[in-house]
DNA sequence: CGCGACGTTGATTTGCCTCAACGATTGTGG
DNA sequence: CCACAATCGTTGAGGCAAATCAACGTCGCG
């Protein structure tokens, strides 16, 4: 392992260490996981996905916040914020390479990290380790997703906020009120009326 | 291959079928995949997994239906159907070894295929492909979720009606309609009326 | 500075729930 | 095999949570 390769691994700290909370990588497995790695800058409002198009790779966000939504003629759908940390993509169009549903578009200047679909097939190839890494991955998303499915179902609007307040203490900072409204699935006139009773 | 295993593996082609859309097995992978299952036979009502257990086995519905809830104060709410061909189980209980918060019973006799979680670990270790299956399992299983919040979320109960029918015609033999209206989350009775307005 | 996006408030409407009552069907014990 | 109970689907009346529509003040940004 020689400097100029430690000098690239620190800029992909997060990544790493978010890997490393469920697999163990050795140094050269690091590097050859960071070199499969493209970076992005996706300036405030500008789009990493777009309806129609085909979601090609994985994407990490390595600090900014993403947000997934549906388009259709009754309006948008927020599926999901993604912080530093986050994971995000068009699931079904990376799987199925059908056309993205999805867009995903910046609500702050946000860099990410991309691998390609074609590299993570090479990643997965090499290292094994990382079918269990992205395996944890979506066992991890579904089990969120079932909570939410559930709240949805379960829980008025007003217990619906406070938990999501609970959960991503963090999203206030940076989320408009009427994309919480959206992803929660209430109107921002309703959500307002719900704050207002404190 | 001789005789014996190959009528081990008539009994588990269904088993095997559903693997082999995503991963190849020869044939000594497959008597080694079927050598791991537990057979069970579950009787109408009976239960697979109760609130307060820890889940300790992937399930693989042969054939039958079960049915996974969760219970609380303010009733009980369907989380899933699972017919023949169909993978179940409290996934955050069986990842995290913690208690179950799901209970999971049979609308009808039903027969399952169980492979425990530490028999799971030695099949990840001897045969990595199924580190690809369970992830690509998970992957579906969560495109699944997605739709079924944004449908929530988006569409009136006469809608999500509609689409259930459409996309799962065949649950409608076995499931009671009290059952599939807590599934979309209504009301029997406004189903019912719902579906009197054909 | 002025425009547009955002959060708030209020009046009205609506989708769905709650509660109650009633046949029809299923299942169970005698 | 029948009688009875329990469960299920349906219908209707009344109530509530949340949507819709509209108006208004504030703020950030071009």
């Amino acid at each position: 392992m020689n400097s100029l390769n430690l000098m690239k691994l620190t800029q992909y700290e997060n990544i790493l260490t978010n890997v490393n909370r469920h697999i163990e990588l050795d140094d050269d497995e690091s590097a050859y996981f960071v070199s499969l790695i493209q970076k992005k800058i996706i300036k405030k409002k500008d789009f990493l996905l777009r309806e129609g198009q085909i979601c090609k790779a994985v994407t990490f966000v390595n600090y900014g916040c993403l947000r997934s939504y549906y388009q259709d003629d009754s309006g948008t759908h927020i599926i999901q914020f993604a912080e530093v940390n986050w994971w995000i993509g068009d699931l079904k169009s990376y799987v199925q390479e059908t056309s993205a549903q999805l867009y995903i578009d910046a609500l702050l200047k946000t860099e990410v990290f991309q691998i390609s679909k074609s590299k993570m097939e090479d990643l997965y190839e090499r290292i094994p380790k990382f079918e269990r890494f992205f395996r944890i991955q979506m066992e991890n998303a579904l089990i969120n997703h079932q909570d939410r499915i559930l709240q949805c179902q379960t829980l008025k609007a007003k217990m619906r906020y406070e938990n999501f307040v609970k959960t991503y203490p963090s999203f206030h900072q940076h989320i408009p009120l009427k994309d919480i409204a959206n992803y929660l699935g209430v109107t921002p006139e309703h959500l307002s009326a719900i704050r207002a009773r404190y």
